[in-house]
DNA sequence: GCACAGACTGTGAGCGCTAACAACACCTCG
DNA sequence: CGAGGTGTTGTTAGCGCTCACAGTCTGTGC
């Protein structure tokens, strides 16, 4: 009841008259400005310590017109992948001076992404790095505010957006390689969902090679990157006579093929070789360890950063850009050379 | 140059002034007010739509006194727990109303938690979730500034804050007498890093049943989550004679055990049973798949959400809740009854 | 001794919004 | 028919901060 009772948190008046200053003096502290006397400065700094006194970034918000805080938009990032992105996004972002904002959305649709992008710009963050690896997430991008800039990660070609991403289809090609290499007739696929970009990356980097080589181009199984649909693709393989290698789009999808082929007797790598992608920390423990593809996502993060906070200082007159993260071959031991 | 040229955004008056109308009855509008004219509001709303009108929320936030932003400071979300547990957590908050503005940790000790929550504060934040399982964290949670609610997730009993939390002793209660059920003389176990919660609590689980039933109580090997220190741990073990159960405190941990006994030529589960922790989406696909504990991430964030807004609205007025989420036990195939 | 630069500090306005109050129209009812 | 609601709108005053500008107080050079 009691208005005493209810204290609230002092302000920069508080602190001004405590030090016996203007409000303005003690701003001029907070903010590094040069033109102080120590002996002021001191004296601002016992009374913000005596007070417990905190800057509203609210208010500071309201007339600088930028919060420090940057957007993330992302999607289910439960995941390794875009687990590893968030992260990296975070680290850079913070150690840039800036926070981060997560919106993750269950579903990638258009609709979801406009969305987000919306609440994101009504929060007034300074920038937006959106996590959308699906196709349908590219037109929510074309319509996004002009006048906050966005970096779209494994994104599509939206023409007006920065764009940071791995290189699927070398990475692919990379695997595939292998494989020939090692003497085996062709190589067999299991795939992601079909609406990332990135599965369409793989399945062309792995087509080409094959083509590239005249070797016959088995029909890609889908998956849906889990460890379930990848143990289902691998009890179908299982079945199939002559599948001496195969590709598979993602780790744990390799893990449940790898579980499926061992349920069946199939040894590998003696009778089938498996590559996946990614490289998360289990691979190099599987049974046998995985021959994998890495994705440095900590890189992908810290480039989406590098190149939004690049646009934030161009402003208007920026030309977009697109950074491109190499991946790299990891050779373990669920590949062998065909046997005979 | 020109000011013309840099057009600003549009604000309320604006759309005032288009509508015919004062600002106020704009904000009305935009809060739902009742005491609006269908009519007037059709107009307001035309108005906004025409301008592309988007509140700002920083003005706002200033008068209210709340940002419908809540922090999250969390430790390593590349791990799988973590990263669903904040996954939750940015879900439940979303449909509260809520944005999330997250803070990772790359290491957690006190001074870093403190900042995390200083930064959180400056930004206004109507509340926070700290998912800080390490001992260390605790202090850092005793001196949050007192009038911005906290709940902690797997945190210590700091007396001062709302706790959600797996009983990890309970879980590893199941996974010990699982392991004795199955006639083994007795289970040894490879633990976590010493500074978590967690981790405690699964040891004082396991030593409780072993104590009970009177079993002799090998030294717990050292771990740190990741599936190499398993390995090594596991190496270390298939030296050790007699060695016929192991509970092991993550799935990682497990994974990289598994791995060592196989190269050891160690069968599973016909010379050593194995329980794992976590149930991550992997460890059904494990070869063998793992028996293990699941925790219920997805209800912790959740629950750490309805625990922080139930503390928001209660204001000053609130006494600490605790709520605790039950474990499940996952049998599968990596236990089996020791062999005579 | 006075003009003048330079260092330091204070004053006023305003960022875009909401809360509180005032004002007005229109109705109802004794 | 005037007192008193009730619905609808406008006016004013901040929220806590920074920016632009105006002082004040030195010290320096001629």
């Amino acid at each position: 009841m009691s208005p005493s009772h209810e204290r609230r948190p002092p302000v920069m008046a508080d602190v001004a008259t405590k030090a016996g200053v203007s409000h303005q003096t003690v701003s001029r502290v907070l903010n590094d400005h040069p033109n102080v006397r120590a002996e002021t400065r001191a004296r601002v700094l016992a009374a913000i310590h005596e007070l417990g006194y905190r800057r509203n970034m609210v208010a500071r918000a309201l007339v600088t017109r930028h919060t420090r805080t940057l957007g993330v938009v992302s999607f289910d990032t439960t995941l390794y992948g875009p687990a590893s992105t968030v992260y990296g996004i975070e680290q850079a972002a913070r150690s840039a001076g800036y926070f981060v904002s997560m919106v993750s959305l269950k579903t990638i649709d258009t609709a979801g992404v406009r969305d987000a992008l919306g609440y994101l710009a009504e929060q007034g963050v300074d920038g937006i790095v959106v996590v959308a690896p699906q196709r349908s997430a590219a037109p929510a991008l074309a319509d996004v505010p002009t006048d906050i800039p966005v970096v779209a990660v494994e994104g599509g070609h939206s023409g007006d957006v920065s764009v940071v991403s791995v290189d699927q289809v070398h990475g692919a090609r990379l695997a595939t390689r292998h494989l020939l290499d090692l003497g085996h007739e062709t190589v067999w696929h299991i795939g992601g969902p079909p609406d990332w970009l990135e599965v369409e990356g793989r399945i062309e980097g792995w087509r080409d090679v094959l083509v590239a080589a005249g070797r016959p181009i088995p029909e890609p199984l889908p998956g849906d990157w889990s460890p379930r649909s990848g143990y289902q693709a691998g009890l179908r393989l299982a079945a199939v006579p002559g599948v001496t290698a195969v590709f598979v789009a993602n780790d744990q999808m390799a893990l449940g093929a790898l579980r499926a082929f061992a349920e069946r007797g199939v040894r590998v790598p003696e009778q089938i070789s498996i590559v996946g992608f990614d490289d998360i920390p289990e691979s190099e423990f599987f049974t046998p360890p995985l021959t994998t593809v890495r994705q440095d996502f900590g890189a992908v993060g810290r480039w989406s950063i590098e190149l939004l906070l690049r646009q934030m200082e161009a402003g208007a007159e920026w030309s977009h850009e697109r950074h491109v993260v190499p991946p790299r071959f990891v050779a373990r031991a669920s590949t062998a050379p065909v046997h005979p």
